[in-house]
DNA sequence: TTGATTTATTGGAACGTTCCATTTATAGGC
DNA sequence: GCCTATAAATGGAACGTTCCAATAAATCAA
């Protein structure tokens, strides 16, 4: 059953009354070889149950055909459909992408960075774990790999990064909050050693400012990046003595948690205290109420940042220009009707 | 800034004045070596930026250390679970696992599968894409790779599963319904193609025997395996003479995308018609209304996948035996109240 | 001191491929 | 028939590692 050892291209060779390099010309689809030949291998290496030894090749080859991508998190969706959007790409490439997760932990990146290196990858689209070291990259560097950030970015890095315009997705999405007519906003979860945060907090000071919200109206609470950060923000928010009305969230996870913590205490969200996410997940669009958030376009910044990979690949290049991806506001309910209009800040958390 | 050429051991070796003998020792930690040696060597090895090349090792070594989890549906929250689950054993084993997405197309799980093999993995986690020919996994078989199945199993195939208990699961889910007093049932979502399917429409079909319901008020409706198939579904029976008024579905998007569908025509999911859920991903419990699901514990099941693969490598047998885990019926308020004490089945379709 | 034993280190062959420089076969021109 | 040009196939070296057998150095027993 188990094939005795590994059949090499010399088994190939034995089996089809060729030399070695016959057999390794035909691998590569040469045109050198005559036709007949050509078939006689390929039969032969199907009778003797071949797998070429990617490994061995690249020995001589110097590149591989590998590409790694590196996530922070696969379980936000998030992260899923940005991946998919990269294979879309690599796979009309005929490439086989390997996807590795961090789970958000800088050791275990580095573990993962260590890892697909050894193997020898030729590329490597990454989205950073928090908490990063500068210094994370360098072998990398030093090897003359080519790499690209996808979604987030290093403070002092000359790595491209492939990332949607944070600061007017932040603007567009606070100016919405204030036009409906609040006037005490938070900002919910995200932490400060991610440059992502403060571009998106500087969308939303900006808006505060331009459109005349006090800076002591603008709450700012960090917190973990998925619903459990949304859940704890809007219950510290809650706590405070005159609580916000509505809240930026720093991604759609968190706006989901904020959403979840706001039914705890029998508020509507929407009407009650208005949400709004970033990312424009797919769940957005069919949560209770329907989630409104900054759309990014996540699949084709995925594909993006596969062309850029690609090319940096094909042009032997290790820099490419950054690419800062068109955002847009997708309105639904949860932000509710507009302030305004209504009689008083109805709820329970509203008084003041 | 990129250092000329790559630095192999022979560099480290000058660098070190060794020989490259020990500074392969080294490399693999063997204790042989004096430590003062091993000391100048890992300096060497930092100093020339080295870079292991684990294909070249490989060459000799016959056994890499990589290991694939095939997946095929990334998006889907619950793989996502799934491969993390995995992804914290083989962490505590130093070994990073790479995953591959076949999108539930098996032209791109052979692709993948070739890649991986190519690529030297020491085993494969596999959860198969629908409509996978029996013959996808002869050549892994040949070359004597260790597989194991997660989640979802081939019809004829010795290779050995980790799965959930599918039927019970779904005798369980039914019973439920039944017991909340619904005469009319349906199954909602998946395919006649996949060994699951079988095995979670029998515990339906069990269920519906036993406790009395007749076959031809137990409508199945086959369709795809996410939010659209669950909407899809919720669609076709509503057309119908005498529509369900409660639902299994097949998993949890499925039944996502019937609650959707529902709230579209007005209706609430749990009063106005019952469903019920499969796999119980974390969303579940925060949807609105709460999803009633059969949790199957998918974190645990890829844990145990990721143990008995590691098993068999250690062990370097190909053979293991099957794990069907634990379900039990997490009952949320997507089913709605006991329907035999309310006055009458409100609701629009609910005549008759 | 000598030989035996243990501890560190080393050179060489091997792993499975690619690529280059050759060789051999085939065809074309006259 | 011979020479040249082209097409097809080949042997050998190289890629970066591991492992084995062998050597060199240090320790010990007598």
């Amino acid at each position: 059953m188990a094939s005795r050892a590994k059949a090499t291209i010399f088994d190939i060779a034995r089996e089809a009354g060729v030399s070695k390099s016959t057999v390794s010309l035909v691998l590569q689809g040469s045109g050198l070889i005559r036709p007949e030949t050509a078939v006689k291998v390929r039969k032969a290496i199907e009778d003797v149950g071949y797998v070429y030894n990617r490994g061995a090749a690249n020995l001589r080859k110097a590149h591989s055909n590998v590409i790694g991508m590196v996530i922070n998190d696969l379980t936000n969706p998030f992260f899923a459909e940005l991946a998919v959007g990269m294979e879309r790409v690599f796979q009309s490439a005929g490439i086989v992408p390997f996807i590795a997760n961090t789970a958000e932990n800088p050791v275990r990146q580095e573990e993962v960075l260590k890892s697909l290196m050894e193997q020898g990858v030729a590329g490597l689209i990454v989205s950073p774990a928090r908490g990063t070291t500068p210094g994370a990259f360098r072998r990398l560097e030093m090897a003359g790999v080519p790499v690209v950030f996808a979604m987030r970015r290093l403070p002092e890095s000359r790595i491209p990064v492939i990332t949607p315009d944070n600061h007017r997705g932040a603007y567009l999405a606070t100016a919405h909050l204030i036009g409906k007519g609040h006037r005490r906003l938070a900002f919910f979860g995200g932490s400060s050693d991610l440059v992502v945060y403060h571009e998106r907090l500087g969308g939303f000071r900006e808006a505060c400012e331009t459109l005349g919200i006090a800076d002591r109206d603008a709450l700012v609470l960090e917190g973990e990046t998925n619903r459990k950060g949304g859940i704890a923000c809007l219950e510290t928010s809650f706590a405070m003595a005159e609580p916000p009305t509505a809240a930026l969230c720093f991604n759609d996870a968190v706006a989901f948690g904020a959403m979840l913590a706001l039914r705890k205490r029998g508020l509507e969200p929407g009407p009650d205290f208005a949400v709004v996410g970033f990312d424009d997940v797919v769940e957005a669009e069919h949560y209770v109420p329907a989630l409104t958030s900054v759309a990014v376009n996540t699949a084709g910044l995925g594909e993006r940042a596969a062309h850029v990979m690609l090319k940096m690949i094909q042009s032997r290049t290790t820099r490419a220009e950054d690419h800062i991806g068109a955002v847009n506001l997708v309105v639904r309910e949860s932000c509710g009707p507009d302030r305004r209009t209504r009689a008083r800040p109805a709820g329970t958390g509203g008084a003041a």
